[in-house]
DNA sequence: AAGACGGTCAACCGCTCCTTC
DNA sequence: CGAAGGAGCGGTTGACCGTCT
């Protein structure tokens, strides 16, 4: 026999946001088990919760990504995995959920894809002494290239100023593709490209100090020094 | 103009971790 | 020390919207 839920499901109306704004103001987060009564809601605390932190509350920033988020976004993700949480901590303004459905939605398509051409790419790395500049995906404009090769456009935007994050991320997927996929390979990689993230990361490692200490053991990051 | 399709994002679900007793 | 309940997290879903055919 099926418990049907008591609480109401779907979308939050205006009156509701209201409810649970002041609620939450009057007395504070946490506690999310009185939140609803308290508030006059009939939601269950996780969907309180959850609307509080991805939607209302404060300095809470919406719209795109700018490029130097999604750069701390893909290496934070290099470093932690799926732990959007964390991810998110690092990025003032966004949500675990947005990160996670902008990693969804973008990055992994993005990266997915690059997997995919960075053999073809790697070809064009050796060829050219300006090997970044040949990939399309490296403008953002990784859509499916039909299974030919295809011309490089050289519009205006080829000389658009590229984020050195892109390249480095190229050769060190590069790296990657020519030793291997195994796991082994993927502790290895992250020493190879350990200074950049390390750069990129330090008041995370300060923060975090003991949580990726275990991780960098885990993954054998700090093992090999 | 309209239906199909794909992308995005808010919200839910189930699991794990943490805290309290 | 173990059980129970609460809190938090990540994965997944589904509705909505824009674009394509």
């Amino acid at each position: 026999m099926g418990r049907v839920s008591i609480f109401r499901k779907g979308s939050w109306s205006e009156e509701e946001d209201k409810l649970l704004r002041r609620c939450v103001e009057m007395y504070g987060e946490g506690n999310w088990r009185h939140i609803p009564s308290r508030a006059g809601l009939n939601r269950c605390r996780k969907s309180c919760r959850l609307r509080w932190l991805n939607y209302l509350r404060p300095n809470i920033k919406r719209g795109d990504f700018a490029l130097d988020e999604v750069d701390l976004i893909i290496r934070l993700h290099r470093l932690l995995g799926n732990r959007w949480t964390l991810i998110a901590g690092r990025i003032p303004g966004r949500t675990a959920n947005d990160v996670k459905n902008y990693w969804n939605s973008h990055l992994s398509k993005k990266l997915r894809s690059e997997h995919t051409l960075t053999s073809r790419c790697t070809n064009k790395l050796h060829e050219s002494s300006n090997p970044s500049m040949n990939s399309r995906w490296l403008r953002g404009t990784s859509e499916s290239s039909s299974g030919h090769d295809q011309q490089p456009q050289r519009e205006e935007e080829e000389e658009e100023a590229k984020p050195s994050f892109w390249k480095s991320l190229l050769l060190e997927r590069e790296e990657k593709e020519t030793n291997s996929t195994n796991l082994a390979v993927e502790k290895k990689e992250m020493v190879v490209g350990e200074d950049d993230l390390v750069v990129g990361v330090d008041e995370l490692l300060q923060d975090l100090d003991l949580d990726l200490d275990m991780d960098m053991e885990l993954w054998g990051v700090f093992g090999d020094q």
